[in-house]
DNA sequence: CCCTGATTCGC
DNA sequence: GCGAATCAGG
């Protein structure tokens, strides 16, 4: 795949957004998060300050194979303290917030449903839950998200409902 | 082991 | 210019 205009434009669009390199490759297609934080960089892009994944400042290359380099960066200096959390670290505060109101406001409920993570179709991975929650043509849809057990599509909570005839899940759905 | 971004260098 | 391999870290 090449870097038409278009996706060079969605690539800016969803960095600035603060998306992880794998998820813009997921949401491009066609490429790997190598060649997006590659292409981030060639277009010189800011790069991510220091919060959610790493970005520990420049690492020190042990790789000289021919000259040694110049520091590519001469800022990314203004180490900002900034509270904005990004990325995983960001959806894991909203999770736990909306754990606890589960429960919380919700006692009466039947069937208790697992702790949701409440993951966007972005979020998915081979190894989060994809069972769906929720209208999917209301705005508050979600798939559960949950770590499912050896890259199997749901969570074993929703494993089992998954294979149990309609009549038996009732409508304890989610 | 899962993930994150950063960098190098052969292509 | 591109991106896999590799590195460094959470």
């Amino acid at each position: 795949m090449n870097w038409t205009d278009e996706r060079v434009e969605k690539l800016k669009k969803l960095w600035s957004e603060g998306l992880s390199a794998s998820q813009i490759a997921a949401q491009l297609g066609g490429v790997s998060r190598n060649a997006v934080i590659g292409k981030v960089h060639r277009l010189n892009l800011p790069g991510r300050a220091k919060a959610g994944g790493t970005a520990t400042a420049a690492r020190t290359p042990k790789r000289t194979a021919s000259a040694p380099r110049a520091p590519a960066y001469t800022s990314r200096v203004a180490t900002r303290t900034v509270a904005r959390q990004q990325g995983a670290t960001m959806l894991k505060e909203e999770i736990e917030v909306d754990a606890v109101n589960e429960i919380t406001y919700r006692p009466a409920a039947n069937v208790v449903v697992p702790i949701s993570r409440r993951l966007g179709l972005t979020e998915l991975t081979e190894r989060t839950c994809k069972w769906p929650v929720g209208d999917p043509l209301k705005d508050d849809f979600h798939f559960c998200g949950n770590d499912s057990p050896d890259s199997s599509p749901y969570c074993t909570y929703h494993q089992r409902m998954a294979y149990q005839p309609v009549h038996d899940r009732r409508r304890n759905n989610g």
